[in-house]
DNA sequence: TTTCGGATTATGGATTTCCGTAAAATACTG
DNA sequence: CAGTATTTTACGGAAATCCATAATCCGAAA
């Protein structure tokens, strides 16, 4: 089992869940913060020291308020101390359920769990701390497991997420044309852009652009 | 203070939190649901047995799994209890921080405090039924205070909540004015539609459609 | 009843978006 | 290099939306 924890939650409530979580454990070592900043210092203050953290459990979105941050989310956070201490186990503990959020957290941030915040989580992530201590075997609660069987056939690249940004913001398909012609973003014709945005609709099953963006901000993607 | 207090909140995190701030006030006779359903029946059912709560902490937005409901959400369950039992206290309890929510809460619903989930929520949990305990006093989390403040100029009704629905759900204008027209909806003409859609974009300021979905969702409106 | 003010409806033209086709540019292959 | 495929750009007509103006309806007040 793990000797060193550190949690990254706002929170007081999930705080003191996952406490008392870890002590039916026997873990004792473990130490929060509400702020990912926080987190990341003394993450890497315990690799400085040589007593470096075993497992990271993090939440995924934090509350802004009036203090200034520079990680802002968990998943910045997690990606961060991924690459900075690549043998650590990390748990995301979230109430996000959007498929896609998750599977970029198993693929491109290597997380080892995540367990989904709800009615059965304490003894999900319970579960989650048996499998992952005891073997680089994955933990995903079952009710978000569907996400990483979907097909990643997502041909939906960084421009295309800029444009359905720039569209929720307000701005007409020529406007969007002027900026990334300005800005000399790749495709900038009148019809690069219709036909991306064709493909979009396609994609989502959208009968139009109001419905397009309607869909990609349920899903988070925008 | 109180006596009897029932909480409705699908998260055991928050459960025990909420516990645990009962007890340090030695309210001991409490009880909770994780459903709404749940909730309300047991309210009936102590009004019945002569034994009514005199307090309920009810969690706004529920997780929706394999389980049936009637009542989905916190907001129709404090509406419906508001209603069958009037001089109950009513604390809502929730990360919801969209002001046209909250106004409508105390308008509407008239809850006797709303306590914003966050980094010091316990505390402010505190607060809040000391307050409400002791007078008809309201409370309100600092952090979204200025929702009460806020100008209740909304000419917004109905009507206009419903065209922005089936805008977000792909359906068109000609289209939405077919559905008022076999809906006998008042006004169901092109122009009434466009001069609505152009009101709301002026009041939302926004620049076009998309943009003013866009917005009322980030609201909550929609 | 008449008149007024408002709300709703009608009309038409400007603008934007939609969608198919085709030309041009670029990349890839043998 | 020639030839093919893919991507990007160009163009044009259809459809939808935007916007201003004018006509109509309807209840309240004089």
């Amino acid at each position: 089992m793990f000797k060193k924890v550190i949690i990254a939650e706002d929170f007081e409530e999930f705080n003191l869940a996952v406490k008392q979580t870890l002590s039916d454990f026997d873990i004792v070592n473990f130490q929060h913060a509400k702020y990912c900043d926080d987190a990341f210092l003394k993450i890497r203050k315990a690799i400085q020291d040589n007593e470096p953290y075993d497992l990271l459990i993090s939440d995924l979105s934090f509350k802004k308020d009036h203090r200034e941050v520079k990680i802002g989310s968990g998943d910045e956070l997690i990606q961060k101390v991924r690459e900075l201490q690549p043998d650590i186990k990390i748990i995301a503990y979230s109430i996000e359920d959007k498929n896609a959020r998750i599977k970029s957290l198993f693929e491109d941030s290597e997380i080892n769990a995540f367990v989904l915040k709800g009615r059965n989580s304490i003894e999900e992530l319970k579960k989650a701390l048996n499998i992952i201590s005891a073997s680089d075997q994955k933990f995903i609660s079952p009710e978000v497991a569907s996400a990483l069987q979907e097909k990643g056939n997502y041909e939906i690249d960084d421009v295309d997420i800029k444009i359905l940004k720039y569209l929720s913001d307000g701005t007409s398909q020529d406007e969007i044309i002027e900026i990334f012609k300005s800005s000399d973003v790749k495709p900038n014709s009148k019809s690069a852009m219709e036909k991306r945005l064709s493909k979009l609709k396609d994609f989502f099953k959208a009968n139009n652009t109001v419905h397009l963006v309607s869909i990609t901000k349920d899903m988070g993607i925008i």
